[in-house]
This record gives structure tokens, C-alpha cells and sequence, in this order.
RNA sequence: UGGGGGAUCGUCUAAUGGUAGGACAGCGGACUCUGACUCCGUCAAUCAAGGUUCGAAUCCUUGUCCCUCAGCCA
């Protein structure tokens, strides 16, 4: 890095923590908060918003929490609070006893609203949701108020008394704050801080039947918590008034600074909880771990690791104007961290047989591989070599074109830590006239992969021996939209009908090196010049094998058939 | 058409009145027992028009375009 390089993980809202750090604000403490609704599952978007607040509090010595912001009975449940904990956890972040749930604070959030009835700011309304929002007017007309905003402190304290012992019915009353009816902004126009929900909630049971609204919730469980900077992304702009507005009416422990920051979009895919619902819900996809998913526990059975991820978030930046990140640079992400860890081994994907026709029935070489080239400590490993073996499909044609460097009739390349093999010939299928085996002669003398006499080959393949191979079904995934914004406005369609067919591509029958036999759950591995693999955590049995490509490698080859 | 935000290479993101920089993608090359990795090179941007200034992505004026708000969701 040179002197003009800015440090990595630098952005508009580190400068602003640091001024404040720096002017001792807060007395030079340092609080953030991840804030999940439990209403779904997490995704790389939540990931950004995780490394963001978890980071910064680690590298300024601060603290983060987890708060469940659990204050909608009807959506949320604690599947999704464990989902979310596991996942958060798996991102490699601690809260260690910060976990917090706003439905803790409900007994104080309820003093908190007598305080702001006593004060005359806030007050009952018997308007029906339809009513309400007759008389909140429109963009450009102001709102009308309520025939209940003048109601006494003492009617208003009875009757919220006796929305919360049960008394009425869900929807017949709310407690709104008193603002301005007339107010530019909307959200200022009254909002509704209480409703009536004779729901179970999911940790207080059947305790209340009136449970707070996002804005009233949201701040006041910041400054219990004494969080100094609330991060949140850009649509809660227009909310940053009401934040500070109730802040400022009634004696809250402190006045947290919100800020916030633009979400992530990814193209070809989408990031939003409705639409992930929505293909989970309609089986477009087979639940929210599917590989195609954008969701962290989706990105996880792929095979992408925590570390990657983490690269990837700090990577993106940190902006207020809306942006789509390429999926190249998680792609890179993901590659950058296995290209690292990941151990090389054989897999043949699509198996073409291949008879080296002087090579002795029954002999088997046992042939010394690296397991990575990138890791000298991962060390060799053994790999059986027979007369009979596999190659993929693609590395043969019989007609190659130019730029072609690998097999063809009466071309002679290696077999990766093998030997040096000619193609003799081509048996087709009589009908179809498909190929369907290779003859070929090996040069025993170029064991191992090198020719005594230095003669060069232009390709290396990989391969596996027909009879020491094992088995294996292998996932191929793609990219979940054949359109890089799915959500991108198209007469007559919506982004479902960008649904990309191929995202997925069951291939069985791969042949794969038998080291791989005993792999089980959380293996991953590079097939040599196929990708990143792993196996499946929930699909893969022994003696069943089922194999994710998380990733595939960069191919030159690919691009250059591409441009012809 | 009210309020609140935003606009920098194809894509993300720096530069806070002083050399428009980095990453990804692309292109070209070197290396190579993975057409991988690595390395080198290269292409490529300040929304527009005025103004202030020795000097403007940055300040001012006017305009354009984009996002967001009318849940008893978060």
C-alpha cells in the first residue's frame, strides 16, 4: 500500500466515529448494534450490516450487540432467532453477553408512553387504520387531525391502561404520538406508537396484547442500551426525526446518532426478505439454505467460508448512494480464500473413458500428487494409476480447433502426475455416432509427468483411474437470475420470469479420486481446473456422495470459446 | 407536483480547494505439470451549464436524472 492508498475498511461513517472518538463524544466510548427482525432468514445483505457494526466496534475497542427487534408477534418467531444467532456466530462474530431482545424492554417501553401521554404528546386514537389514513393527507396536501387528538391526559392514561389489560378489541384503538398533522414528512404526521395485537409473542407469551411500533421501539432500545451510533441503511432516513423526536420528549438514559448507509444489491440476484419468501414459499428454490440463495446459510452449503464473506464486505465500501456490486467480486472473494486452503484433488465431472492400450491389464501405479501448490504444508498425497481411466469430456475433440490444447487424435498430452498419453483412437457410438471411448498409448519413460528426453506437451488433464474411482453426485450451481437486475421494470414481467432455468445442474455419475470416499460434511476441495467444491451437509451420505460447486475457476479457455 | 437523500472509470469505492487513486471486470503479455494461481503492462470516470479562485470532483447558482416516505411492517 502506498501513502495515497486509503487503509482498508475506511469510509463516512469511520470518520465520523473517529471525530467523535477523537472530540471524546460519549466519553470516548464506542457502542453499535446488529438489530435483526427474527422474520426471516439473514442474508449477504445483513452480512454487510453485521461486519459493519460488529467491525468498527472491534477495531475502536467498542462493544456490538445483538438485539432481536422483536416487536411484530404476527411475523416472528425463534426458528429465525436461532437461524440468525448460528449464522451471525458462523460470520465469525461474538456478542458475548450482549445479546439483548427488544420485547425485554416492553415493560419500560410502556412507562416510556405514559411519559409521553403525561406530557401531553401523545395520545389515543379511536380512528380505524382506513380512517387514519384518510386523515393523513398526501405527499403534497397536509394531513387532518384526529377527532381524539384533544383528548384529556387523564382519558388517555385510562384507556391506554386498558388497551394493555385487554379491554378492546385488535384495531380499535392506537396510541399516536402527537406531532404535527401538517408535517412535510410524513412519518411526523402523528405516528401510531402502540397497537393492539392479541397474539402470543414468541418470548412473553401471552403477557401483552399491545406491543410497539418500530420507531417508538427502535431508539429508546438504543439508548437503553446506551448505543452511541445507530446504523441503519437508507430508507430509514425519513425516520431519523421521529428517532430523534421521541429521544428528545421523554427521559431517555441517552441520544444515540443514528446514521445511515446504503444496502447492498448484488446483481443477478435478489435482496429483498419478500422475494426470498416468496421462491422459498413457491418452491423456485428448495428452502432458504438452497446453494442458488443469496442467504448466508445458502452461501454456507455452497461452500463460500466466513473469511471470504468478511473480504467481500470490506471489499464492496461503504457508501450513502445506491449501487449494485458485481457477483464477479464475490466470486473473487470466494476464490482469493480457497485458492489458499482449499486441498487440489481429481474429480471427473463429465467422464469420457479412456483405454491406455499398453498399459498392463491388472497393474496399478501408485503416482505422488501435491495436495497444494499454494501450501507446502498440506503435503502429497497417492494416486492409483490403471489401464483404464477417466478424462472429461471437454478436454477431447476430434476436431479441435485452433486454439485447442487439448486431446485429439494423434495428440499426445499429460496426465496430471502421470504419464505422457497419444491418442490412437476413437470408438463412436454406432447410431448416434457420439464418442463414447478413447484408445491411447502411454510413454512409460515419463512417469510422474516429465519426459526424459524434455519434450513439451501443451496440456495437462485431469483424470481418474475407472477402477479405483469413487462415485459421486455433483451440483453445479449458477447464477439464480438469468438477468443481471431481476427487479429492473419489463412490460408484462416481474422479476420471477428472470428465474435463470440452469442455476442448477445435478450431474451423477462423476468419477472422483479415492481419497474422497470417507469426505464428509464441511470438506471442501478445488477439483483441479473444475473449481471449488465441497460436500453437500445435508444430501451427501457415505457411499453417497454429493459434492456443491461453490465456485468455478477463472477459464481462459471458456472465454476464448465465448468470443468465437 | 411536498419532505428527505444521492450522482466519480463497465462495476464498487477513494480523493474534504492542490498529481482524479485503488479493487473487480476487460484487454495484452510473462510464467506454468491446473488454459488455475502469481507477475507485468494496458484501457477506462468527476451528471450538465454557468460562476468564485492562481487552482474546483470538492465552494456558489441554475438545471437534469435516480432513490425514498402516504403500514396499526421493520
Amino acid at each position: 500500500m502506498t501513502e495515497h492508498e486509503t487503509p482498508p475498511g475506511s469510509n463516512f461513517i469511520t470518520t465520523i466515529i473517529e471525530a467523535d472518538l477523537k472530540a471524546n463524544k460519549n466519553d470516548g466510548r464506542l457502542a453499535t448494534r446488529f438489530p435483526p427482525e427474527p422474520n426471516g432468514y439473514l442474508h449477504i445483505g445483513h452480512a454487510k450490516s453485521i461486519c459493519l457494526n460488529f467491525g468498527v466496534a472491534k477495531t475502536y475497542n467498542g462493544t456490538c450487540n445483538l438485539r432481536f427487534d422483536d416487536t411484530n408477534p404476527t411475523k416472528e418467531d425463534v426458528e429465525y432467532v436461532d437461524a440468525i444467532m448460528a449464522d451471525v456466530r458462523w460470520l465469525g462474530f461474538d456478542w458475548d453477553d450482549r445479546l439483548h431482545y427488544a420485547s425485554d424492554y416492553f415493560e419500560q417501553l410502556y412507562d416510556f408512553a405514559v411519559q409521553l401521554i403525561r406530557t401531553g404528546n401523545a395520545y389515543v386514537d379511536d380512528l380505524n387504520a382506513d380512517e387514519i389514513r384518510q386523515h393523513r393527507g398526501t405527499l403534497t396536501e397536509p394531513g387532518t387531525n384526529s377527532p381524539w387528538r384533544s383528548r384529556s391526559v387523564e382519558e388517555n392514561l385510562d384507556l391506554f391502561q386498558r388497551m394493555r389489560a385487554g379491554e378492546f378489541e385488535d384495531g380499535a384503538r392506537v396510541l399516536r404520538a402527537r406531532i404535527d398533522m401538517g408535517h412535510p414528512n410524513l412519518i411526523m404526521r402523528d405516528p401510531t406508537l402502540y397497537r393492539i395485537r392479541k397474539t402470543s409473542h414468541h418470548r412473553t407469551g401471552d403477557t401483552w396484547c399491545i406491543y410497539p411500533m418500530y420507531d417508538f421501539t427502535h431508539c429508546l432500545s438504543d439508548s437503553i442500551e446506551g448505543i452511541t451510533h445507530s446504523l441503519c441503511t437508507l430508507e430509514f432516513e425519513n425516520n431519523r426525526p421521529l428517532y430523534d423526536w421521541v429521544l428528545d420528549h421523554v427521559a431517555a438514559p441517552c441520544h444515540p446518532q443514528q446514521i445511515e448507509f446504503a444496502r447492498l444489491n448484488l446483481s443477478y440476484t435478489v435482496l429483498s426478505k419478500r422475494k426470498l419468501i416468496q421462491l422459498v414459499d413457491e418452491g423456485h428454490v428448495n428452502g432458504w439454505d438452497d446453494p442458488r440463495l443469496p442467504t448466508i446459510c445458502g452461501l454456507r452449503r455452497r461452500g463460500c467460508t466466513p473469511e471470504a464473506l468478511r473480504n467481500f464486505c470490506e471489499r464492496i465500501g461503504l457508501a450513502k448512494r445506491d449501487s449494485v456490486v458485481g457477483v464477479a467480486l464475490l466470486e473473487y472473494s470466494i476464490r482469493e480464500d480457497l485458492n489458499k486452503r482449499a486441498p487440489r484433488v481429481m474429480g471427473v465431472l463429465r467422464p469420457l473413458k479412456v483405454v491406455i492400450e499398453n498399459y498392463p491389464a491388472g497393474q496399478v501405479d501408485e503416482l505422488e500428487a501435491v495436495n497444494n501448490p499454494e501450501d507446502p504444508d498440506a503435503g502429497v498425497r497417492t494416486v492409483p494409476f490403471s489401464r483404464e481411466i477417466y478424462i472429461e469430456r471437454d478436454d477431447f475433440m476430434e476436431n479441435p480447433p485452433k486454439k485447442f490444447f487439448r486431446l485429439g487424435p494423434g495428440r499426445e498430452v499429460r496426465l496430471r502426475y502421470a504419464f505422457f498419453v497419444t491418442c490412437t483412437d476413437v470408438i463412436k457410438h454406432e447410431k448416434t455416432g457420439e464418442v463414447v471411448e478413447l484408445r491411447c498409448t502411454y510413454d512409460p519413460s515419463t512417469r510422474g509427468g516429465n519426459a526424459p528426453d524434455g519434450r513439451k506437451v501443451k496440456a495437462t488433464l485431469h483424470w481418474v483411474s475407472a477402477a479405483h474411482a469413487v462415485d459421486a453426485e455433483v451440483r453445479l450451481y449458477d447464477r439464480l437470475f438469468s438477468k443481471a437486475n431481476p427487479d429492473e421494470k419489463e412490460a408484462g414481467k416481474t422479476y420471477k420470469d428472470f428465474l435463470n432455468p440452469d442455476a442448477l445442474e445435478a450431474l451423477r455419475g462423476c468419477k472422483l479420486e479415492p481419497c474422497l470416499a470417507d469426505a464428509g460434511p464441511g470438506f471442501f476441495c478445488q477439483f483441479e481446473r473444475m473449481g471449488y467444491f465441497c460436500v453437500d451437509a445435508k444430501d451427501s451420505k457415505p457411499g453417497a456422495l454429493v459434492f456443491n460447486r461453490t465456485v468455478t475457476l477463472r477459464d481462459a479457455w471458456a472465454k476464448l470459446k465465448k468470443k468465437s
